[in-house]
DNA sequence: GAGTGGTCTAGACCACGCA
DNA sequence: GCGTGGTCTAGACCACTCA
């Protein structure tokens, strides 16, 4: 029963980082994508799944509903868990939060970011009332163009609080994810509350690769850290017809 | 304690249809729209909803957990849940598999659907591949607008196999929710594949209360039944700026 | 009818927020 | 320190599927 064993050396629950149906459903996760269970393929039951891990049913049971949402099984009622059978594609739903260059590369494609512009002001009222800020505090702006195999596939505007940002730290946002530049400094986005749009205008972008229509879909969302606290803003026009959102519905 | 009480006269639980936290969830929805918890208001405690509605807290916290992904609260560790400021608009969790209508009216508008045509054709190599049918066989296609307080917030053009459909079938989705009429006749939805498009365009919708922008997000999505199987194929165009879309995306 | 997932409970312990 | 949410357990009963 090789992989079943996610070592657990703390019988004292509660006190781990990771919640253990999360650990799990990443264990079931690797072992899918591994191989281990085809396109088809029917998981052991849950109770079974249960006594192996050494886990209430319940918790298995969170497990398996984060693999269903992130479409990789199916669940059915009285026959079991299968796995789904997905035609090579990387699935990417529009409801995890991950970087939008992590998804392109998992797609295959070579993600590129061009920033445009990085300037500190002022935050507008709309900006200042959805980061918490009280109004007239600086933040920092950036103006990048998110590609994939050099072909621009969204505009991104982003507005993060600059209370006390140093140059430096500013600066450092020149390059790669702005993910990784916000966690360096300790604004850690693990929640993000947005609205979808749907806009025209030809005010959007910069360079030679903007779309004729002007046609974008807009994902307008407020970044959240674990305590809630607001840590960015940010507008992310993707040119419609460059980029593919898929949404898993359930009811 | 008014409105606490989700009277339940089986004592038998699981023989009812709907499940306890999802039925807790809608209730809590409606004292929330209805404004018994104004924006920014902290609800009960856990516990002590558990207590009023005399039911485990775990099942209250799916309860609590489908209205933080509806983005209608806010669940703050340590603090207790706070219901979200959201602007009067129409709300709803992308990721929830229900019908419009039902979305309207939780958000105590009326909701109304207006039928612009239901006919019986051939269905198109796009349609059949999408539904998996056999090229040339029959499809039922109805054109809706779907309305809330007498305003069109979306046009939907939907596809369904007619396969051995009777007259007086097709003459039943005339009136009502597609999903209800799909119910009666054992096409049951329980999952849909979309994806999301920015379109702009004035080939779309009909009638006087067209945008005069002609911009829309489209939904476009296939539906399935339990077993897998295709069961509709339906391109929503909601009205931009009439129906807001929020997405709680998280890590 | 045997086996599978679907739901619910009562209780426990932990981490976080705030006064 | 107390109250709040976050996680987990062991057990129970139900509904569905399929042979």
């Amino acid at each position: 029963m090789s992989g079943t064993d996610v070592t657990r050396t703390d019988t004292t629950r509660g006190t781990s980082r990771i919640p253990l149906g999360r650990e799990i459903a990443e264990d079931l996760r690797r072992r899918i994508v591994g191989g281990e269970f085809p396109p088809g393929a029917r998981l052991p039951s849950e109770t079974d799944l249960a006594a192996a891990y050494r886990v209430s049913r319940v918790t298995i049971r969170t497990a398996a509903k984060a693999l269903e949402s992130q479409g990789l099984v199916d669940i059915r009622h009285g026959s079991g868990m299968f796995v789904v059978d997905f035609g090579g594609q990387i699935r990417s739903g529009v409801q995890e939060l991950r970087s939008i260059t992590e998804t392109i590369a998992e797609m295959g494609l070579e993600p590129g970011v061009e920033y445009h512009s990085i300037s500190r002001r002022p935050g507008s009222r709309n900006e200042s009332s959805r980061l918490h800020l009280d109004s007239g505090a600086d933040v920092l702006e950036l103006q990048r163009a998110i590609t994939a195999d050099s072909e621009v596939v969204a505009y991104s505007y982003d507005v993060l609080p600059a209370g006390d940002m140093t140059t430096e730290v500013e600066n450092s946002f020149g390059d790669g994810s702005m993910f990784a530049s916000m966690d360096r400094i300790g604004l850690v986005s693990v929640r993000a509350l947005a609205e979808l749009h749907a806009v025209h205008s030809a005010d959007i972008g910069w360079g030679d690769d903007r779309p004729d229509n002007g046609l974008y879909l807009l994902l307008d969302q407020v970044h959240f850290d674990r305590d809630g606290t607001p840590v960015a803003y940010s507008q992310t026009y993707f040119v419609e017809g460059r980029f593919q959102f898929v949404l898993l519905r359930t009811r």
